[in-house]
RNA sequence: GGGCGAAUAGCUCAGUCGGUUCAGAGCGCCUGCCUUACACGCAGGAGGCCGGGGGUUCGAAUCCCUCUUCGCCCA
């Protein structure tokens, strides 16, 4: 097969590889985990994404973490499977078909709701996988064959199957309560969805007048003057001595103009405001505590819109004025300011900062509001598995996160799990017209069991989550028991973000071991950062500061977007990027796979046929280079393994970094040039017999070194680079056409190629080259202008390490000569190595003394500096005494180093007759 | 109000067990190079009171306390 590797273009063109290798990994099937293997598993289950969602760098950076993972693991030797799907995002959903209904100049009203339901499939079969291709786009392994949907039939079974489980077990109840309500969506929010934002407001004192009470009126402070319609008391601190005589008095309450109690009730803070409270049951929780206690009435005064009045079809008029009814909350607000003003009862406004909860879908303020919901009992959910994580049955990393996990499992509260939507599974309880018997049932019955009578099913939805906290299993088929399921669950580890810890973690954490015979859904749950822009905000689409994944992948490349998320971010950081300057963002991850594809290039054109294999070599006998590349080799490989196994991506990508660029390519490569142009016949400037037979010996071991070095480093790159690693690999000599990178072997660390020794000598080659580089460029010596070298070491074994690698030496110094004997003659630069072996370089008629005594005294008080310090560490006694003997050791090797080399430059200066 | 995190080079960040020539990387900057794998590159270089203060220790970027600034979560 002849060498094709000078037709690959000096620069790599992604675009051109990516979309090609992915069909190939899909034709192939690689990406699809076998039931029926031998391999030990290992499962990630996709955070689902919304169907409405398009692919942002948030999810970006999620999936690519997955990525890394699962193909680190499938090279590994587990049945991998990466199992995808979407979420069918009830509010969500809802709100954007029912934008697209609008447009078309209707409310899904018009519609009514099975129209609407059937518009909404039509959009999920549209649109609903589009962020799915756009994972293929960025290089994802996933199982596409087992892709789920969380309103998939089958998945929908299992949603039903466990309410009617925690029905019967009496883990479902309808609660009257005061919940969040949004009256964009109008639908009820659980606590986790309706999310504190801080908000600039406004406190208003208001004067309620009293009836023959200690004063005339008295003052209540509050940001939300619209709900004093709903008013049914106002409660003071019992406690609270400035009022105590106001209890049992009755207030009359402004503009609606109806008399309320004045009660006492601990719950009231005498502290905030001016220790007057009203109470508003049906909008405001803690009032609906308070209402409980007094048996207080608890009328709602707004509809379910956020407009003032009843209900439709309900009593108008009794406490909301005409002139208000209709009128939205906020509007409401400023018309009752107004009339408070007019009457003057408005004591007084002052700036007030708050937090408001927000609706996590439509940003609109959520109001509290009392209303009739199914709830889940919580505690015996959360009770097991927080002891399990006690037990440490699982993991959550980073640590940090422990005090807010326990936290939460510990003061859980109940899930109200019911939506006021039509887009949802519907709540399968259904209730006889005739007796009322109320029941849920697995299947939809056509009458009451009881009576026989007609039958009604509850209008309302499940909240998404519901359906979603039962991914790990619902999605192997469960209720069945299919081989997938036995197979596949539990699962290893969970990638999310922290912002679902309670969303949808735990719950899946509580669900999986409830419903799956307390086997929990995974050992491992990982929270990674999320992505900000420079200002540390969080992209979004309001803000604007989002970055396009699909436009990196245009410019710079699928592995180059992959390669920026995952260096940039370290365990569980927040990952930085700037979208006005892509460039600056996402260069470093094009320029490193380019890097790759040249270091391919020029290996690729090295090779023969037939490489020898690594095995065939005898180590021990190879050059220092080749001892010491191999040697680096092993240490990646350990380095990295153990760095992906801690979830440190960034560590072990840019472990292999550093190996790929800076060990083989700026070294190694370097290196064995001169060696391998033996063989090509491109240098033919070879000195004599010996040295040609040396070289023409050992360019085929130099081509099993580099074969195997760059083989080892494409598969330990693969996992965060995966198009170009597989595109060169398949390229490298004695590739069958059937081989594919993605599920080759991941390396295994060869004991016999560590090389203590090795690693030790070559930086002194390296030393020794930098010092020459260095004083070249110090006196401006031409690039081209070759040199006369002397070394003389510091010990025999450095002088046959530096011997050894003569002509590495000679070639990356530019020099046309080089002797070990220290000898030199009169004129030259002069450098000194850590071990104190001395340098010397001639330079005729170019050096200037004075420069040269200069930059040798700075070297030698910058070392007597060292050493005074160290001298002083050395003779504390306490040091000696307490520090560990080790550590006293590795100090007293530094300070005898640090003097060899202080010598050898004190030396030189008096040689030169520096002053 | 309670809790968590961050602060290190101009920028974005590493620094895991307190001790290695530990003060690092990438980008940016300066100097010189198109050295036939790569200018998306090569070689050399400048640049930091490790946020302030206090403490523990033989020894602190690293552990403790405190202050300042910023961010997040929960109520």
């Amino acid at each position: 097969m002849p060498q094709t590797a000078f037709d690959l273009p000096p620069q790599y063109d992604p675009h051109d590889v990516e979309r090609r290798l992915y069909q190939r990994w899909l034709d192939r099937g690689v990406f699809t985990a076998r039931v029926d293997s031998s391999h030990e598993p290992y499962v990630i289950v996709m955070p689902p994404p919304n169907i409405t969602a398009i692919l942002h760098t948030g999810q970006g950076l999620n999936n690519v973490i997955q990525d890394v993972l699962i193909r680190f693991e499938r090279m590994r030797g587990r049945e991998a499977l990466w199992l995808p799907g979407t979420d069918h995002a009830g509010i969500a959903t809802q709100n954007v078909v029912e934008r697209l209904v609008t447009k078309e100049g209707k409310t899904r009203f018009d519609l009514g709701r099975d129209t609407f339901v059937e518009r909404v499939w039509r959009f999920v079969r549209e649109t609903g996988s589009t962020i799915l291709e756009q994972l293929k786009v960025i290089g994802c392994s996933c199982d596409w064959s087992r892709t789920r949907f969380t309103f998939d039939d089958a998945y929908s079974r299992a949603v039903r199957e466990v309410f009617v489980r925690l029905w019967e077990e009496k883990l479902i109840y309808r609660g009257h309560r005061v919940i969040h309500w949004c009256p964009h969506c109008r639908t009820a929010l659980s606590d986790e969805e309706a999310e504190f934002a801080d908000q600039a407001g406004t406190l208003y004192h208001i004067r309620y007048p009293v009836e023959g009470g200690p004063a005339p009126f008295l003052t209540v402070a509050t940001t939300r003057p619209e709900t004093m319609l709903g008013d049914t008391a106002v409660a003071v601190n019992p406690k609270d001595k400035r009022h105590k005589g106001f209890i049992g008095k009755t207030a009359r309450l402004p503009i609606a103009g109806l008399p309320i109690p004045i009660i006492g009730d601990d719950a009231v803070d005498p502290a905030f405001g001016t220790g007057f409270v009203k109470v508003t049951p049906a909008h405001d929780a803690n009032d609906f505590e308070i209402g409980t206690r007094h048996k207080l009435e608890m009328p709602l005064i707004m509809r379910e819109d956020g407009t003032m009045g009843e209900e439709p079809g309900k009593r108008e008029g009794e406490r909301v004025p005409p002139s208000l009814r209709g009128l939205d909350r906020f509007e409401a607000r400023e018309k009752i300011v107004e009339m408070l003003k007019e009457q003057g009862l408005l004591e007084k406004v002052e700036p007030h900062t708050h937090a408001v909860r927000h609706c996590y879908r439509c940003d609109t303020i959520v109001e509290p509001r009392l209303s009739d919901q199914w709830f889940v009992k919580m505690q015996p959910l959360a009770e097991p598995v927080l002891a399990q994580y006690r037990q440490q049955r699982f993991q959550i990393v980073p640590e940090r996160w422990h005090a807010t996990f326990e936290n939460w499992m510990e003061n859980i509260r109940d899930w109200n799990i019911s939506r006021q939507l039509w887009w949802g599974h519907r709540i399968p309880v259904f209730t006889c017209t005739q007796c009322r018997h109320q029941w849920a049932d697995r299947k939809d019955p056509t009458t009451c069991p009881k009576c026989g009578g007609p039958v009604e099913q509850d209008p309302d939805v499940l909240d998404t989550w519901f359906s979603s906290w039962l991914w790990p299993f619902a999605t192997l088929g469960w209720p069945e028991e299919t081989p997938d399921l036995a197979r596949f669950y539990p699962g290893h580890t969970l990638v999310t973000a922290p912002e679902i810890l309670f969303f949808w973690v735990a719950r899946m954490l509580m669900s999986g071991y409830h419903f799956m015979e307390r086997q929990l859904p995974f050992t491992k749950v990982y929270l990674h950062g999320t992505v900000r822009d420079t200002q540390h905000r969080k992209m979004s689409k309001s803000l604007g500061n989002g970055i396009d994944p699909l436009d990196v992948v245009r410019l710079y490349g699928a592995d180059a977007l992959r390669w920026t998320l995952i260096a940039g971010s370290s365990l569980g950081a927040d990952v930085i990027l700037d979208p006005n300057d892509l460039e600056t963002t996402f260069a470093p991850g094009r320029n490193f796979a380019n890097k790759v594809w040249n270091i391919g290039r020029f290996i690729l054109a090295q090779l023969p046929e037939r490489v020898q294999s690594i095995d065939a070599l005898d180590v021990p006998r190879l050059p220092l280079a080749d001892r010491w590349i191999l040697s680096r080799l092993q240490a990646t490989i350990r380095e990295t393994t153990a760095s992906f196994e801690q979830f440190r991506l960034d560590e072990g990508a840019k472990r292999c970094f550093e190996f790929a660029w800076k060990e083989l390519a700026d070294w190694y490569v370097e290196a064995v040039k001169p060696r391998l142009a033996a063989v090509t016949g491109a240098e033919a400037s070879l000195r004599d017999k010996n040295t040609q037979s040396l070289r023409e010996a050992s360019a085929p071991v130099s081509a099993a070194v580099l074969a195997y070095c760059f083989d080892t480093v494409l598969r330990l790159l693969h996992p965060v680079v995966p198009f170009i690693t597989e595109e060169l690999w398949q390229k490298l000599p004695g590739r069958t056409a059937d081989e594919l990178l993605v599920v080759a072997a991941w390396p295994a660390p060869r004991a016999a190629l560590a090389d203590a020794a090795a690693d030790q000598q070559f930086p002194l080659v390296q030393e020794t080259i930098s010092s020459i580089r260095m004083l070249r460029a110090e006196y401006r010596v031409p690039p081209k202008a070759r040199l006369a070298a002397s070394v003389q070491p510091k010990s025999e074994r450095v002088r046959r390490a530096l011997a050894g690698e003569r002509e590495t030496i000679l070639r990356l110094a530019q020099l046309s000569e080089l002797t070990f004997d220290g000898t030199h003659s009169s004129v030259g630069a002069h450098a000194v190595l850590a071990d104190g072996s001395d340098v010397f370089v001639a330079l005729e008629g170019e050096i200037d003394v004075q420069q040269e005594c200069r930059r040798l005294s700075s070297d030698l008080s910058r070392l007597d500096q060292q050493l005074t310090g160290l001298a002083a560490k050395l003779t504390n006694q306490n040091f000696v005494a307490r520090a560990p003997a080790e550590v006293v050791a590795k100090e007293r090797e530094k300070e005898r180093a640090w003097r060899d080399q202080r010598q050898a430059l004190a030396d030189k200066l008096k040689s030169l007759g520096c002053s």
